[in-house]
DNA sequence: CAATGATTCAATAGAGTCATTGAATGGAGA
DNA sequence: TCTCCATTCAATGACTCTATTGAATCATTG
C-alpha cells in the first residue's frame, strides 16, 4: 500500500532522474538522446530510465532501431509540480531564515515607533524586549516583556500565540531583535522587529517604564 | 535547484515516513506518540521526524515536556495525493498485467480442440509447442513448431507476425502455455492457448506427428 | 536548584543504491 | 540470412541510508 507510494517517491528522489523527466516532459526521446541531454553514460541513462519505467513514471516503445521513452501519464507532471511547490515553499523559508541572519534582514519589515505607539492602544500585540535583564530593569518600553535572546527558545510558551509580536533590542542595527524574529517565525509566531532600539525610543521622548521583569513570568504583558 | 526537489522526494521515499505523515495529517503528535503509532523505537521515530522537518515537510515546537511535530504546510498533503495518484494508476496497470499471469488466466480465452482443427484447415495460424524438445520429438500436433518456453524470448523472430498463434503444452492446467501466451502478447503477437494439452489431443483421437523440430528452425510451419 | 524524563546525539553494522565497466542481447536494415 | 549497433544486463567498488544501542542534552517540574 504505502510501499508502492514510497517506491514512486524514492524513484523521484534523484536529481538526474528529475532532469530526465523534465526533458521527457517536452517530448519522447531515445536512450541515447536522453544520455546526451543530461550528460550521462548510455548505460547509466538506461538504468535510470528503466527504473522510472518500473515505477510507472515512463513508458517505452520501439521506433526503428531506437527505443523511445516518454511520460506514462500527465499525472506524473502533476506530482512533480506538487512536489516542487513543497520544495519551493520550504526553500523560500530557508532563504528567509538564512537571509534574515545574513543578507535581507531589512526585508522583514520593521515596525516604526509611530506604528507601534498606535497599535499599542488597540491591537492585540506583545512587545518583546530581548536585551539582558539588567538593561531591561534600567528602563524599557511600556508593557514590554523581557526575555533575553539566549533564553528565548526555551521560554517560547510564555509568549501568546495569535497576537503579533514586536521585538526590540538596543539599537537599530543590532542583531538581537533580528535573531528573535527569525526564531519566532520558525516556530509559527507572527513576529516583527521594532525599527529602532530602546535608545531611539527614549530619544524620541516616548513613554518608558523601569523595573524588573515579572519573576518566572507566566503572566504575559499584553497591550489591551 | 533540482537537488532540493529530489531531497523532498527522497524524504518521502520511505514507507514508515509516509505512515508518519498520515498520522500527523490528522493532528500534531509528540515524538513518543508517533513512535507508538507506527511501532518504532523512539530514537528511530525522532530521526525520521527530524529528517522530514529538515526537508520542510514538518515543523516542530515544544509543548510542556513534549515536542510536537505537525505538517508544515497543506501543500505537503497535496504532494502526497499527487504521488498516490501516480502510484495508484501504475499499480492498476501492474494488477492488470499480473492478473493476466496469475488470476484471470482463463480470460485469455483458450482455443478448443475443435476450433483449432477447423482453423488449421483455412486460417493463417501458427501452432506453437512450448514443451521440451524431447517431448516434442515423441509426438506433437501436426504442423506445430517447437520452441521450449525458456528459449521463447530469444527466438521470437522465428514466429511470424500477422497470424494468430496457438500455444499448447502438456495438459489443460499447465503453466507453460499461459506463460508463452502472456509473453507473446506483451511483444505484440496475437496469441491464445490451446484449451487442453497434447495428451488430451491424442486421447481425442486427433492426428499427431512425431520427429524432431526443424534444426535451428527458421522455417515456420504454418497452416495454409 | 536538583531531579526527572522526553528527546536527541553518536556510533555501529548491515542493507541498499549509484556509477562504471565490459559483455550479451536481439531487433532492424540490407 | 547476415551484419550492425542501440540497448540492456551483470558485476564491481564506493557511497549512502537504515535501525539499533546506549549515552548525553536540556527544559520542565516540584
Amino acid at each position: 500500500m504505502l510501499a508502492g507510494l514510497a517506491g514512486v517517491a524514492k524513484t523521484l528522489g534523484h536529481p538526474q532522474r528529475l532532469e530526465i523527466l523534465e526533458h521527457l516532459a517536452q517530448g519522447e526521446r531515445s536512450v541515447e538522446a536522453v544520455a546526451a541531454c543530461v550528460a550521462l553514460s548510455t548505460a547509466n541513462a538506461s538504468q535510470h530510465l528503466r527504473l522510472m519505467r518500473g515505477a510507472g513514471l515512463l513508458t517505452s516503445w520501439r521506433d526503428g532501431k531506437h527505443i523511445l521513452y516518454g511520460l506514462s501519464d500527465p499525472a506524473v507532471l502533476n506530482a512533480l509540480a506538487a512536489l516542487s511547490r513543497v520544495a519551493e515553499r520550504h526553500s523560500a523559508e530557508v532563504r528567509e531564515v538564512i537571509g534574515s541572519y545574513l543578507h535581507v534582514r531589512d526585508a522583514l519589515e520593521p515596525v516604526t515607533r509611530k506604528e507601534l505607539t498606535r497599535r499599542l492602544k488597540g491591537d492585540l500585540i506583545t512587545v518583546l524586549d530581548v536585551r539582558p535583564a539588567d538593561k531591561y530593569a534600567a528602563g524599557h518600553l511600556p508593557k514590554a516583556v523581557n526575555i533575553p535572546l539566549r533564553e528565548l527558545a526555551r521560554r517560547l510558551r510564555e509568549i501568546p500565540r495569535g497576537g503579533e509580536i514586536v521585538a526590540y533590542c538596543r539599537g537599530p542595527y543590532r542583531v538581537l531583535a533580528f535573531e528573535a524574529v527569525a526564531l519566532l517565525r520558525t516556530r509559527g509566531f507572527k513576529a516583527r522587529r521594532l525599527k529602532d532600539g530602546y535608545p531611539e525610543w527614549r530619544a524620541a521622548g516616548l513613554p518608558a517604564t523601569s523595573g524588573t521583569s515579572p519573576p518566572a513570568s507566566r503572566h504575559i504583558q499584553r497591550a489591551q
